[in-house]
DNA sequence: GGGATAACGAACCAGTTCGTACATTACTCG
DNA sequence: CGAGTAATGTACGAACTGGTTCGTTATCCC
């Protein structure tokens, strides 16, 4: 237990390490309490140093949510490559994919509360960060390799691009998460109980499997995307 | 245009219309701005009247949130009312309320923004709300008819109840207006253009028939739900 | 070892924000 | 018609909030 590699003791003047804390105790605050109602101050207590260094290394509020939302996106981007994607059916994989999406919504409650906050605030943030490239979800390289390779053997014949199966995974996955309050109130079921989050998370792949292989209804023609 | 019946004639004394009206420049602001980016003094601005009347009528911040919240629910309740459900095929009847609870989302995106804003405070004024049983969309009842009706001619087998299928169309329906900002920044597809809109609504509409019928892939045997 | 510089702490400030005290006006109903 | 009450406007204040000023301490590198 404990990072065995890099030491925890106190060294007073350590860049690294506070920039750190700094971002993590604001994560927190950000995620419990939104942009606006979230207290720079707090954020400060929450942190062995003080609110001087929050504007030392970020500059503004503004500023400190831009790094925390894009650090969280990263970690994100971290976890979602270890995803192997080397199943041999490619509809298949897109159902564990879909899946494993759904598990990882589910355990950073905080990243989707984060993303939400930004929505509100219409994306402002992050429409001026400096490091959207950095961004970008891996997983919508490897949904674009499975859809050509089910498509090149048959099984695949929904017409979506990999943008729009995104679109549809993320639909299902962020839902339980970001609106499990207001669901919970309104119809007296918490989405992420574990009875409802399996029935959900079987749905969602069960979903991806069906629409892919597009076996029903089917009242639209292939139309060769422009 | 302008209200036929009653007459907008300035009357000082209107306990109704001061009421309305602080609600409706409410809803606006805390729309845009979130819950603690709201200000009071800006909703009195939007107003005929003034601050002092919004503590008056709702007491304080919160108590005018959780009103505000209410309303649009309510207004959200009524509309839904609209539908008829009397089609002939109820796979078909389920496809056209899910894309009318698209075109719907997408067409109050106030309401979306102020149930995001509900939930990254956690559900706490719906949840304290003396209204709540008003607050229920009507379209359960309808989709659990539809339910019934499917399952009698067999045509349905897919293994839902009235709230899971609720969840599942509001998850597609929430995400392109709820995360439409964040999407656009990282992906630079903008849900609802009218091209991916339309595309987005078919996809749901094939996805809900397919899934309710489900021709394909059936994992699961079905179990009597306890 | 010493100077340059990066990292840091405490106290503070000006503008803001929710909420209220106090006084006043219009409406209702006996 | 007059008294009681519902509705309203003005002005203000106490607490808070993002951000800063000024000075200090540790570290790096020649």
């Amino acid at each position: 237990m404990g990072t065995a590699v890099s030491r925890d003791r106190h060294r007073p003047h350590d860049a690294g390490r506070t920039r750190r804390e700094i971002l993590a105790a604001a994560r927190a605050e950000f995620a419990e309490a939104g942009y606006a109602g979230a207290r720079m101050d707090e954020i400060a207590a929450r942190t062995r140093t003080s609110k001087r260094m929050i504007y030392y290394y970020f500059g503004s509020k503004e500023g400190l949510f831009t790094a925390v939302l894009e650090e969280a996106y990263r970690e994100i981007r971290r976890q979602e490559q270890l995803l192997d994607a080397d199943e041999q059916d490619p509809v298949e994989a897109m159902r564990r994919l879909a899946e494993l999406t759904f598990d990882h919504h589910e355990a950073h409650p905080d990243f989707v509360r984060l993303v939400s906050i930004e929505n509100v605030h219409r994306g402002r943030h992050l429409a001026r960060s400096q490091h959207l490239a950095d961004l970008q979800t891996p997983a919508l390289a490897v949904i674009e390799r499975m859809l050509r390779r089910g498509r090149e053997s048959g099984r695949i014949t929904a017409d979506v691009d990999a943008v729009g199966m995104h679109a549809f995974i993320s639909s299902f996955c962020v839902f339980p998460v970001a609106n499990r309050h207001t669901f919970a109130a309104l119809f007296d079921r918490d989405l992420l109980a574990p009875v409802h989050r399996d029935r959900l998370r079987t749905m969602l792949g069960d979903l991806v499997v069906t629409y892919l292989t597009g076996t029903a209804a089917q009242p639209s023609p292939l139309v060769s995307p422009e």
